[in-house]
DNA sequence: AGATAGATGTTCT
DNA sequence: GAACATCTATCTC
């Protein structure tokens, strides 16, 4: 694994820009989250730029900052460099991580990536993942690899028991594209807010949404 | 091997 | 009610 920049001062400096230009830049970085049980590091190969209203032309509202701040999505309006927990679909966990300038508010929603330290925690932690590249091929599946959960929400991820080491080099090939099966007005389909590596086995494959039916 | 259905429960509109 | 997810089960090809 190749070092990159891990100094808290320069990356939380690089985080302050616009999301869509972070994103492609971002792949490759490794996240590590150290806790009592060990660490876990994966490195992201896919993230999801979401925008605040008042920071970009296009409508984005599968933003959760479309309707203004709340009490959950308090952290995305403080500076970069911070996590944003949200607990979705009553049993999963999705990470941000906040960036912009401070009160932007926009994030990167990690949607994937490859554990390249702490397998063994990663896997306990995911027992249904048969396979490597499936232990965060999607965006609760990273969260659930690193043990990330609510409690972590609005915590530095640059600080101690997380880090964030930028990639030295970029990667090769980054591919972007738009979100898909987005409902909703003016719907957030027609602008690539997506970017991964390109034929990276561990980029989560799309689906798109299904309405679900009622108990 | 791929598609589909059902279940799970928090947060916001 | 609806939500950009995941797992398991159960079909179909």
């Amino acid at each position: 694994m190749e070092k990159g920049v891990s100094d808290p001062e320069k990356v939380r400096k690089f985080l302050e820009g616009d999301p869509r230009l972070i994103a492609p830049l971002i792949l490759g970085a490794v996240l590590t989250h150290k806790s009592e049980a060990g660490p876990v590091a994966v490195r992201l190969t896919e993230v999801e730029a979401y925008m605040g209203p008042r920071d970009s032309e296009h409508p984005d509202p599968g933003s959760h900052t479309f309707g203004g701040p709340t009490a959950r999505n308090a952290p995305m309006f403080g500076p970069p460099g911070f996590l944003y927990v949200y607990f979705t679909y009553g049993m999963h966990y999705c990470a941000n991580i906040v960036c912009g300038p401070g009160g932007s508010p926009s994030a990167l929603l990690l949607r994937a990536g490859e554990i390249v330290e702490g397998e063994g925690l990663a896997t306990l932690r995911r027992p249904a993942s048969k396979a490597h590249k499936d232990l965060a091929s999607g965006p609760a599946r990273l969260a659930s690899a690193l043990g990330l959960t609510t409690a972590d929400t609005g915590r530095d991820a640059l600080a101690s028991p997380f880090s964030l080491w930028l990639p030295r080099t970029p990667a090769a090939a980054v591919a972007s594209g738009p979100r898909v099966g987005v409902a909703g007005p003016g719907g957030s389909t027609d602008y690539p807010w997506r970017f991964w590596i390109e034929d990276d086995p561990t980029v989560s494959r799309y689906k798109a949404a299904r309405p679900r039916n009622r108990a």
